[in-house]
DNA sequence: CGTAACATGTAACGCGTTACATGATTGG
DNA sequence: CCAATCATGTAACGCGTTACATGTTACG
């Protein structure tokens, strides 16, 4: 058997949580893991599929009225193989990070432009910290991982406010001694 | 002109620190950038041809006896990109951390394992303390912003360790209490 | 009655990695 | 002389996004 993608664990894991649409499976991205890892349509229907065909998921076409509608369910071989992933050590750590990169090359821009940058970054991580916040504050309990890992969204974007806001103030404390 | 990628301005900014070859290139990203932006050569040559069609890089043949080899330099449109981008706002906020995607869904584990998961994240994040802190130790200074990120990344690194060993703490504890 | 939410899908495209291929030069 | 480093490149492939396309049902 081929190796899957990181998608096709994100979605038999998600089929785990209980039977679900592939419109359940996106909403679900979004609303908890997309910040570490996406997942649009154009991928999850044909992944769907293509975990049917290898056995490790099963659907039943459990329409609405009109409306076609498939719940998959998790098989005994699809919960094997993500707990046989799960197991395995993760690849190295490799991150995007486009206002890190930006950073990066900020000695070329204006000191008061830099600045801005770390500003902007802060304010990207502030709304994120909402979100999450907003997440962790909905009634009923998430599985004690699921928790976890929302906790340590909104630790990290704690970290990364504080760092900006202490580089802010470095800088334009900088800034003043030396104006340009 | 057609937006270029992110690749695209890690060369343009790469190139901006002083003349470069691909070469160059590649080891100044895998020596600094990669842990936030990875590039490799089956992008950087393809991408150098068509920033120099562009007109924002320029390349000049300077072989090394036999050895073939192209110096590239930024042209003033390419500083002018290189700056326009930085100024636009980054993209949101948006990672893949495979490591955190399975202790995401490590609730399908005995907590022996998810233990284990949380120890490999932070073993994973230690030795990318090592390797940061061997770059901040070497001799010369780097720009100021280029330095920065450096620290940020030992700072990230640090938080997460920091962050596994309270997790780590408290599930064995947890565990002690109630094995499973 | 209209709009938001539910639901499924495809085609084109771009980015990026991996594996492969080739060869010269430097330093021990 | 041999290994490490310097140096450049291509082809195939896979992953993922974006944009498009279509229609239903629930709710106010």
């Amino acid at each position: 058997m081929k190796a899957l993608s990181g998608t096709a664990y994100v979605i038999l894991g998600i089929v785990g949580f209980g039977a679900q649409t592939g419109y359940d499976i996106k909403r679900i991205v979004d609303e908890s893991i997309r910040f570490f890892w996406a997942a649009s349509y154009g991928q999850i229907y044909p992944e769907l599929r293509r975990l049917e065909q290898a056995g490790l998921i099963e659907g039943e076409s459990s329409p609405v009225g009109a409306r076609k509608r498939t719940e998959y369910r998790l098989t005994e071989d699809g919960r094997a193989e993500l707990v046989r992933w799960l197991e395995l050590p993760a690849t190295v750590l490799e991150l995007r990070d486009e206002s890190l990169l930006k950073l990066f090359f900020a000695d070329s821009l204006p000191r008061v432009e830099a600045l801005e940058l770390i500003r902007r970054r802060r304010l990207g991580h502030e709304e994120f910290l909402a979100v999450l916040r907003a997440l962790d504050a909905r009634p009923g309990d998430d599985p004690p991982f699921v928790d976890l890992v929302l906790r340590y969204g909104i630790a990290y974007g704690e970290f990364n406010v504080a760092w900006c806001k202490e580089q802010e103030a470095r800088l334009a404390e900088a800034t003043e001694k030396a104006p340009a």
